[in-house]
DNA sequence: AAAATCAATCGTATATTTGCGATAACAGAT
DNA sequence: ATCTGTTATCGCAAATATACGATTGATTTT
């Protein structure tokens, strides 16, 4: 792609507010979330059963939701529990708030 | 891209929020919406103005703002007037609200 | 009718995303 | 050390997104 050479710089609020909604931009990771919601926390497998996607591509769905640092992992071997990153999720939480004011 | 056979069918809150989210999900067009929430309106022009991005580059994020429904354009000849579309905005709001609950 | 102004669209190049199957990696159990 | 269950990663293909310059289109002014 093409860039423009000076890259343009934004307030980190815009940057962030935007990765978080990038990463909310598909609805089987909105799914995926809502199914965190309620059930807390789950597995990688429960979620494969859920929806009628191959286990990779789940897997990869919940790594960009990790890198947007809306969800993270624990390990209970041999299973990884992913919940919700309360943190973070509260961080998206206000950013969206403020934006739509 | 390879596709499953039977796409997933979500529900239409899922789908219009992964929209929405979507087209907030880069940074130049959260800061257009910024840009448009003080302003209150403004031309396209303007926005060129103050990104340094091509016309056409702008052009096409207002385009994706508003097939997502987050801003409307009035035509002022010779200018258009984009401002945003207050009750999917409020739609988007509430959305994400009941969200992040 | 012609010119001027402004925004949308086209064509192109490159990057990223989405999806799959296959394989690797990891941790516990045998 | 090997096997088993689970998840991550790799490699690929196709679709979408991002950016640009050039062109077209629409509307007002001249």
């Amino acid at each position: 792609m093409k860039r423009s050479l000076e890259s343009i710089v934004y307030s980190q609020d815009t940057e962030v507010l935007a990765k978080f909604a990038k990463a909310l931009g598909h609805p089987t990771r909105i799914a995926i979330l809502k199914h965190l919601e309620n059930q807390s926390c789950c597995f990688t497998g429960d979620l494969v059963e859920v929806f009628p996607l191959a286990q990779s591509t789940i897997s990869q769905h919940l790594k960009e939701l990790k890198n947007a640092g809306l969800i993270q992992g624990e390990l209970k071997p041999p299973k990884i529990k992913y919940c919700i990153h309360h943190d973070n999720w509260n961080k998206a939480k206000s950013l969206f708030q403020e934006f739509f004011e």
